[in-house]
DNA sequence: CAAAAATATCGATGATTTTCGAAATATAAA
DNA sequence: TTTATATTTCGAAAATCATCGATATTTTTG
């Protein structure tokens, strides 16, 4: 509610989405429709395991990934609230 | 058109609004509904003129501002069209 | 319990970005 | 035409970020 919390939360997503891996990872978890495994999302990609944690890590404290953990597994979905919440704040430069 | 084009886009606007102050631009320019002058700006922010500059450059190459020159003047609007096309992407993510 | 598997964290390195002041450019005013 | 004004570009220093390999943590399996 107050503008300098906004901008934060503005700027910690915009982040999150401003590195072409992590745009291909919502893409990749957004045509799955549902969630997907975090072992698949490390060999989707031509890099480290340890950077896939990271960007991944970043987009779930961004607010456009839900992590779910399932012992040792852990899979991701798109946190469409977070997502639609961007969005709104984004909205308001259009009107 | 192209994924990869898409992408690329998608990672310079949201790059462009991962800066504190370039959100509090948008948010400057926003609240002014219309033309604001890139001198007002410069004012606005305990910033060298050059970083304002430079700020400003990258939220026009964004297609997030519009430039407008009138003689040694700057002055910049809201890039409407813009912002809606990087909503209209990110809403893809919510459906 | 020991070994394997999945993921996260850490520390270092290289790449990118922000920032500044100085200089360049372009236009208007005297 | 010289001077003043507004903005952009340049080069360098400092800060932030992406990446990796190694290691740690957690959970499952033998």
């Amino acid at each position: 509610m107050n503008l300098n919390t906004d901008i934060k939360r503005i700027e910690k997503v915009s982040k999150a989405l401003g590195d072409p891996y992590r745009i291909q990872m919502m893409e990749a978890i957004m045509k799955q429709k549902g969630w997907m495994q975090c072992s698949v999302l490390v060999e989707m990609f031509d890099l480290a395991q340890s950077t896939v944690s990271h960007h991944l890590k970043q987009l779930v404290e961004a607010d456009l990934l839900i992590l779910e953990k399932d012992g040792r597994c852990a899979r991701y979905m798109i946190n469409k609230e977070g997502m639609s919440e961007f969005v709104k704040y984004l909205n308001r430069y259009g009107e």
